[in-house]
DNA sequence: GCCGTTTTCGGCCCGACTGTTTTCAGTCG
């Protein structure tokens, strides 16, 4: 099978990365113009929403960030699948060697002078190099630095390189949060960094606390049961790695102040560096805590986000889309993506009926009408998995759901749904007679992950083409940090889904947040409909669906593309359709 | 390597913390 746009672009994608990898190295710093330069075209190339693949060089060069010796690298790249200056550089670095940049602490600099002083090639030699103490001699090293090393790479080697995903960062963001608060004098705490524009994995968990004080703040943070060791004390600063081995950095802003500090400590970094250059070319200077007069170092705002943005010429930008990936310029022209408000039901939702849920469709049914849901499916799974089950239990649920119903009024309407599993070939289960009677069918892959992509792909446009399906629930089956997602054709997707009308599932569980915001990003622009969703297995779960609509806004996918977002009437009469 | 309401050359965002320093380089975000 051919590749598709979407291994094009990674590919790409890749390589850019490694470009910018081995010129760190090439020119022995991060912040190399080089370097920056290849990485602001990754940028430019990953919010691209067209097919990069079908642009000329000279197309090429109006991304902003792209110019005439990038854009000649990608289209060499795209054009033979190679690039003369990677083959160059991984000449002069080994894979070994630049996997050394991974080691927290250790830049270029310093594995340059390891790998010229000490014949350092890899990660193995430098564990040999630090158990023999060989670094505390070496210029610019030292008995301390050494020590640290040794930590890193005894962390590495328990727990992997690995990021912390968002299903284990947020809630302990919120539980960290939540024990600053309790300290005198914190007026505001909340976390911020690359968890506050909602990416799927974090490096660290940045969290901000405003107060006069900082001292009890620092002191309240060590003293967490979670921290597992205190890695910076600083007055402003303090970082801590918790027993799971994510890193927490702590700082401590004047309530006044809390407004830069939130925008400096959100990133994205390239956004940050597109503030400040627009903040420059206006007279001012921006910093984390303030943005103030060049010449007279008259503040000018700092007390919210909001005032710093407005100063800059700019309405607020929403934390999500914080990528240096156009939305600066969108502001500008006031065409930032709309927010996804008004979510009006819920369309995968489980119950104890399910092996796996653990709250009665009682609980689950007072949960939807709580939050104000005109629309409530419940989705129990069929029997096709584990925690499915057979027609009787069903049916009885029906009657239920049909009781509760008569309740309810028209307050909200109640659909009994079903989850159906997607067999290897695309088989659905129990028989279309069946699947018919229920009022909404949702189906998804629980098992098979590691079919080639042309089967992955037919199984699941197979089983759009049911009559009965209305939605595609979680399409790449990934967990987050644990199980990769399977290999589909994204577009071949997209193509099914418009064609016979069936939705895309936003699963909003933390640990899937399936379908991805890069799908959703080159879907935006498709006649393709998502529907966001919380995939609760317990009535508090309903909640996640913000985490869906938040993927969504990441994305820029505008709500008339969001079925939650319709007004009752029109959702009640999409999710009843039928072909 | 990119880019142009001072520029096609000469700039390119800003500060904290640490360790090895005795005034600063490296790393990080």
């Amino acid at each position: 099978m051919a590749d598709t746009k979407q291994d094009v672009l990674r590919d790409l994608l890749d390589v850019l990365e490694e470009l910018t990898r081995l010129t760190t190295l090439e020119e022995g710093d991060v912040q190399s113009f080089r370097v920056r330069a290849y990485e602001s075209a990754a940028r430019a190339i990953e919010g691209y929403p067209g097919d990069v693949a079908k642009l000329s060089v000279t197309e090429l060069q109006k991304l902003e960030g792209i110019g005439k010796s990038t854009a000649a690298k990608i289209r060499e790249y795209l054009d033979t699948g190679k690039l003369a200056k990677l083959g160059e550089l991984r000449a002069k670095f080994p894979a070994s060697v630049v996997a050394l940049l991974n080691v927290q602490g250790l830049g270029p600099k310093g594995v340059l002078r390891l790998r010229s002083e000490l014949g350092v090639q890899s990660l193995d030699d430098l564990r040999r190099a630090v158990a023999e103490q060989k670094l505390r001699g070496l210029k610019g090293f030292g008995a301390k630095s050494e020590e640290k090393l040794a930590h890193t790479l005894a962390r590495m080697a328990a727990q992997g390189e690995g990021r912390t995903p968002i299903s284990v960062a947020l809630p302990l963001a919120e539980r960290i949060v939540a024990h600053l608060s309790e300290v005198p004098g914190a007026s505001f705490v909340g976390y911020c960094g690359s968890l506050r524009r909602f990416c799927e994995t974090v490096g660290d968990v940045d969290v901000i606390v405003a107060a006069t004080y900082a001292a009890p703040v620092m002191d309240a943070m060590v003293a967490m049961s979670v921290v597992d060791r205190v890695l910076v004390r600083g007055d402003t600063k303090t970082s801590v790695v918790t027993r799971r081995g994510t890193q927490v950095d702590v700082r401590v802003v004047q309530p006044e102040q809390l407004g830069a500090a939130m925008l400096y400590f959100t990133g994205s970094k390239a956004h940050n560096v597109k503030l400040r250059q627009r903040a420059l070319a206006r007279g001012f200077t921006l910093n984390e805590y303030a943005l103030a007069e060049l010449e007279t170092g008259r503040v000018i705002a700092r007390e919210t986000e909001g005032a710093i943005y407005a100063a800059l010429g700019l309405p607020f930008i929403p934390p999500v889309l914080r990528e240096d990936m156009g939305e600066i310029e969108a502001a500008e022209r006031g065409a930032l993506p709309r927010q996804i408000s008004d979510i009006r039901g819920d369309f995968h939702v489980h119950t104890t009926v399910s092996g796996d849920g653990r709250s009665d469709l009682g609980d689950v049914v007072a949960a939807a009408r709580a939050r104000g849901y005109r629309v409530l499916a419940i989705t129990d799974h069929a029997e096709g998995t584990l925690s499915g089950v057979g027609r009787d239990a069903l049916l009885e649920q029906r009657a239920r759901i049909a009781a509760l119903q008569r309740e309810l009024g028209d307050a909200m309407a109640l659909l009994h749904g079903v989850e159906l599993n997607i067999g290897a070939d695309g088989a659905l289960d129990y028989d279309l007679e069946f699947r018919r009677q229920f009022d909404f069918c949702l189906a998804s892959v629980h098992d098979h992950f590691d079919l080639p992509r042309e089967r992955q792909t037919a199984r699941i446009v197979q089983a759009m083409r049911d009559p009965t399906v209305r939605m595609i629930g979680h399409l790449s089956a990934r967990m987050i940090g644990g199980r990769p997602g399977i290999d589909v054709d994204v577009d071949a997707i997209f193509d099914a889904a418009e064609e016979h009308g069936v939705a895309l599932e936003v699963n909003g569980g933390l640990p899937r947040l399936d379908v991805s915001v890069d799908v959703l990003r080159r879907g935006r622009d498709r006649k393709v409909t998502f529907v966001l969703t919380s995939d609760a297995h317990h009535a508090t779960e309903l909640d996640r669906v913000r985490f869906a609509a938040l993927n969504a806004e990441r994305a820029g996918v505008d709500p008339e593309r969001v079925a939650n977002t319709w007004d009752a009437d029109r959702l009640l009469a999409w999710a009843r359709a039928r072909r």
